[in-house]
DNA sequence: TTCGCTGTTCGTCGAACATCGAACAATACC
DNA sequence: GGTATTGTTCGATGTTCGACGAACAGCGAA
């Protein structure tokens, strides 16, 4: 992969970033960049193989909700939380409000 | 069905909440319940098969968003705002107040 | 009781999804 | 160059989802 694609801010869907958000194992990936942090995958530990975890990422990616950066053969991931919160006010810092307890299988390592 | 089943308010999940509003169709019809009236089925316009209709509306109930009344024959159905609000705060308004150009499928008869 | 209306449930279909392991590509390091 | 590391992609598999029509159940009205 040299350079990972990423939909522009207005093109962004709220139905997709939904069911994005709608997967525990996602949404404690969100969890975990809320603090606007950005973070290496290696630094994720889920309970699932890494090519799901690559299908996660992705996922995420193309709804919108993070970024991906790649150097040499890592990559490492941030949310695009300004770029959110101009097209959905509010609604990504609600969200992970209210996942307090949703995720937990998703740590730093 | 002589009575709907609802989960209690305590045991609402959030990614069941997301995944139920990922839908266009379902998205629509929370858009129009967000004034917080009650509507009956019949008002509901959307270009989908009744059972198709029962179907969306059954995971809306199951996910905690909806509380339906049965009447004689008929359903109604109204948000569970307040529940919503306890439990979630913010989450729900959040949404639909990013929703305008989503679920226009489904109108008022 | 016999229709008619309303909504649920059932069976089914194809599409989409989550998951895995294996194979692959790209880079870094020796 | 050769090897290790890192992440992506590729089937394959089983599950879930959205959709439909048909059949069913409950209630009200003629």
């Amino acid at each position: 992969m040299k350079t990972a694609v990423h939909p522009p801010a207005d093109q962004i869907s709220l139905p997709q970033v939904l069911a994005a958000l709608a997967d525990p194992i996602r949404l404690g990936v969100v969890r975990l960049l809320a603090d606007g942090s950005e973070r290496g995958w290696n630094e994720l530990r889920a309970p699932i193989a890494k090519s799901t975890l690559s299908h996660h990422m992705r996922v995420l990616r193309d709804a919108g909700i993070t970024r991906t950066r790649v150097e040499g053969t890592r990559c490492f991931v941030r949310l695009r939380d300004k770029e959110l919160e101009s097209r959905f006010p509010g609604l990504v810092s609600t969200v992970i409000g209210n996942a307090e307890d949703v995720g937990t299988d998703v740590t730093l390592r």
